[in-house]
DNA sequence: GCATAAAACCGATTGACAGTCGGTTTTATG
DNA sequence: CATAAAACCGACTGTCAATCGGTTTTATGC
C-alpha cells in the first residue's frame, strides 16, 4: 500500500474526526494547503477505492469516515513492509519487534514491559472485538 | 522512502551475500526474471544514491554491499511509516509496539517477553557500536 | 413532477519515480 | 597506449498521486 502526502493527511484526519463530507475536509485543509474540492473529492476517492475510507450516502453527500482504527492500521502497514524483507522461515512480526527494539532506551523498555503485561492480562481475561 | 520491485530483491540479495558486483547480481537474477545488465546497474546506483549500499571500486568494477545490517534498515522503514500517522505527542516508537502486539498470540508474547529480557541484559552489561 | 443546485463522476494533464536498455564515455590494465 | 570492461548518460515506458475543468447524476424544495 503506497500512499501520497495528501491521502496521508487525510486519512490522519479522520483520525480525528468521526464522519466529514468532501466540503468539510476541503474546509479543513483550505487554509494549510489549498486546492480545490474537486482535489479532495477524488483524493477521497481514491482512498475510499483503496479500502481505507468507508462512506455512506446522506442527503447530497457521501460521509466518509476511516475503515479502520489508527492503530490497526499502521500495524498492517508495518507488516507490509516487513514482510518484504522477512526471510521465508522468519516470524516476521517477532523480527519487527527485534528491529525496533534497537531503538528503545532503558525507559522506553520498562513502559514497554507494563504495556505487555497489561495486553496479556486483557487477553486472558476474554476478548472483545 | 520508497522502494521498487527490483530494487526490494536486490537489498533482499545483498543481506545474503557480504560483496558482488553488478555483474554478479545480474548473473543471481538472471534466471528468475530476466532484464540486462544495465537495469542491474542502474538499480546498484540508484540504491548506491539513496544511501542502501555502500561501494568501492576494485579493479574495473564497483563492489557493492549493503549499507546497514537488515533489521537496522527495517527499523527504520518502520519509524519512517510510523512517523507519517503518529500525532505529535505520541512516541511513536512505543505506539508501534502496541499497534503490532494487536497482532501478536500468546506464544509470541512469550517469546517477546524473553526477548526483552535477553536485551536488557545485553545493554545493562555494555555497549557496542 | 420538475427545476436547480449540489455533489459525484469523468477525463486530461502534470510531475515523480522505477524499470528498462541502447549507446557513449571513462578507466584499469596488459 | 590499445582495448575490453564497466560506468555513465539519456531516452522512453508505465504507474500512480495530485490537480482541476467540465459534464452527468441526484436529492430535494417549490
Amino acid at each position: 500500500m503506497n500512499l501520497g502526502q495528501l491521502e496521508k493527511l487525510v486519512l490522519k484526519f479522520f483520525w480525528g474526526t468521526d464522519v466529514a463530507d468532501a466540503k468539510q475536509v476541503h474546509a479543513y485543509f483550505e487554509k494549510s494547503r489549498g486546492g480545490t474540492l474537486n482535489t479532495i473529492q477524488s483524493t477521497l476517492d481514491r482512498l475510499f477505492k483503496k479500502g481505507l475510507l468507508k462512506r455512506d450516502k446522506e442527503g447530497h453527500a457521501f460521509q466518509y469516515r476511516a475503515a479502520k482504527p489508527r492503530k490497526a492500521f499502521i500495524g498492517e502497514l508495518i507488516q507490509d513492509v516487513t514482510n518484504d524483507f522477512t526471510l521465508a522461515d522468519e516470524d516476521s512480526i517477532l523480527t519487527t519487534f527485534v528491529s525496533l527494539s534497537a531503538e528503545l532506551n532503558d525507559d522506553q523498555l520498562d513502559r514497554l514491559g507494563e504495556l505487555i503485561q497489561d495486553y496479556r492480562s486483557t487477553i486472558s481475561m476474554e476478548e472483545e472485538s
